[in-house]
DNA sequence: GTCTATAAAGTGATAGAC
DNA sequence: GTCTATCACTTTATAGAC
């Protein structure tokens, strides 16, 4: 919990994050970090004060990364069509940046979430759903997103596939997270289908 | 591992898998499954060789029964666009009917793929890949689905988002299975935007 | 089919020497 | 900042009585 030189501590966080990622929370050791970063398990404790601390650090930098982005893209006040393409693209950046962090808050945030010291998580979903929705209310009464969507269902729609994507997106491959997110916006926008059918109400 | 009455058998599994779910696999110790049947640890193996086995067991039932579905979608011969709707419908009627295995199969099946045992959980993705990446080539043969989308990238958000719905999808809730893939449906064909933009080149 | 009793190994975490 | 040494606890799994 000491402060320490602060690049070691990075360095460590950093392995930790990659481990988590991985092989999952749960099923990482301290020893597995520690045996990582060359060194035993109880040194890890000069450094952090628990394994929960450790991914309780990892999760709120990455949140308060992405979140701060976010605000800067709804400060610009652009228009909701361009709000939403520019939040999408943003998301699949940092799924490009940080994707250790982005699978670590996909499948664990969950069970995480039960513990006290993370419940600072569920204000951040509130956040995000805020946010969301904003943007597809704004679109739909300026006429450019349908309105006969359930706005809800769209928002967890967008919000799933955009993260899920963590899973199989490589960083180091030959699609880039700019061509992800334009094949993405292209199918969210416009769909897969070749002509729109005919309104089909029931 | 006995056969046993059978019934005794799927009622544990049907308790394991509900625990598997909502708090992960390994998370899950034999003695909260026991406790959760009113019996003790040692007594659940007269029942199962190991955790791991109940798992394995839960998995393949699961599978099994979804893809026996899919087989007689496609064994139905029917045009691209109604087989993508009908296998849409179908895997979202799965998350209905079996949401606790689809939950395992979505969370646990990465970490799992990696013991022996577990291999053929690989052979399943290759089958799905396979059935998606045929339905999606024959529609754009056909002319029904757009033509200047990555096939590849499709699949992988047809599928992601189709099962990540397992996260928030409530069995017992008011809107139903048809419901949703019904809306679901409606973004993946003809999008969220009220036009088609002009086609946008690089 | 369940319980008693327990083994064998692994877990997160600590205190103090270096 | 790391190591030595270790504690207290939990884990999966087993053997045999009932």
């Amino acid at each position: 919990m000491k402060t320490s030189t602060g690049s070691r501590r990075a360095e460590l966080l950093a392995l930790a994050a990659s481990l988590f990622a991985e092989r999952g929370y749960v099923s990482t050791t301290v020893r597995d970090i520690a045996d990582a970063a060359g060194i035993l398990s109880g040194s890890l404790y000069h450094h952090f004060d628990s394994k929960e601390s450790m991914a309780e650090e990892i999760l709120t930098g990455f949140l308060d990364e992405l979140f701060g982005t976010y605000a800067e893209i709804l400060a610009a006040g652009q228009s909701p069509r361009e709000t939403l393409e520019a939040v999408v693209a943003a998301s699949f950046e940092s799924i490009h940046r940080r994707p250790a962090e982005v699978a670590i808050y996909q499948s664990e945030a969950k069970h995480l979430m039960q513990l006290p010291r993370f419940a600072y998580l569920n204000d951040r979903n509130a956040e995000f759903r805020a946010l969301w929705n904003g943007i597809l209310t704004d679109g739909v009464t300026a006429g450019v997103f349908r309105a006969d969507l359930d706005i809800e269902l769209v928002y967890r729609f967008i919000r799933d596939t955009v993260w899920v994507a963590v899973r199989w997106y490589n960083p180091d491959g030959a699609l880039s997270a700019e061509a992800v997110a334009e094949q993405y916006l292209g199918i969210l926008l416009d769909g897969i289908a070749t002509k729109r059918r005919p309104a089909k109400r029931r």
